[in-house]
DNA sequence: CTTCTTACA
DNA sequence: TGTAAGGA
C-alpha cells in the first residue's frame, strides 16, 4: 500500500473502483499474515504454485493478489495438516474452484433476497426449485446455517 | 527497514 | 528450509 497517498481516496468518486483487484501485497505481509517464510514462499513460486502480481512496470519487487493471500493460507492449512506441498496445492485449489462455483452461483441469481428475521438472524430466498414445486430458503443465524424447503406458496 | 539473488549447511 | 552476504 507504499504507493497510495492522499489523492488516491479515489472510492468516493470512482464506485467503479475494486479495492480487491488494486491490492498490492508485500512478500512480508503475505508472510506475516500466513505464516508461511518469504523463502518459502518465492520457493512455491519457482514450483510454479504461486505467482507474483504482473506488475505492469518496473519493480524486481514481488507484490501478491488477494487470491494469492488466500491461496497460500489454505496451502499453509493442508501443509500444518500434514500434506505434503505439492497435494496441499491440489487441494488448495480444489477449494478455490469450490468458491467460484458458490460465487457464480450467486453471481448468476442476483435476484436472491436477504431478509432479516430478526437481530443476527436472516433468511436467504433462493427462490423456486428448477420444478416449481418448491420454495428453498436459507437461515443464517447465531446457532450457524441451515436449509428450508417449502411447498410453494400461492399467495 | 524491506526485499532480492546466490550460495551453503 | 534457514540463514548469511552484499547490493538495491
Amino acid at each position: 500500500m507504499e504507493s497510495m497517498s492522499k489523492g488516491d481516496f479515489i472510492l468516493e468518486k470512482n464506485p467503479t473502483f475494486s479495492i480487491v483487484e488494486n491490492l498490492n501485497i508485500s512478500i512480508g505481509d503475505i508472510s506475516d499474515l500466513t505464516k508461511v517464510s518469504p523463502r518459502q514462499l518465492r520457493y512455491w513460486e519457482e514450483k510454479g504454485y504461486i505467482h507474483p502480481q504482473k506488475c505492469s512496470h518496473e519493480s524486481k519487487q514481488r507484490k501478491y493478489s488477494l487470491y494469492t493471500l488466500i491461496k497460500v493460507f489454505h496451502v499453509k492449512q493442508f501443509l500444518d495438516e500434514g500434506f505434503t506441498l505439492k497435494v496441499a496445492v491440489q487441494k488448495a485449489e480444489e477449494k478455490k474452484q469450490k468458491r467460484m462455483a458458490i460465487g457464480s452461483f450467486f453471481k448468476e441469481r442476483a435476484e436472491v433476497e436477504v431478509i432479516t428475521l430478526a437481530d443476527q438472524s436472516y433468511q436467504i430466498d433462493f427462490g423456486l426449485s428448477d420444478d416449481g414445486e418448491y420454495q428453498v430458503l436459507g437461515i443464517v443465524n447465531q446457532t450457524g446455517v441451515s436449509l428450508k424447503v417449502l411447498p410453494r406458496q400461492e399467495n
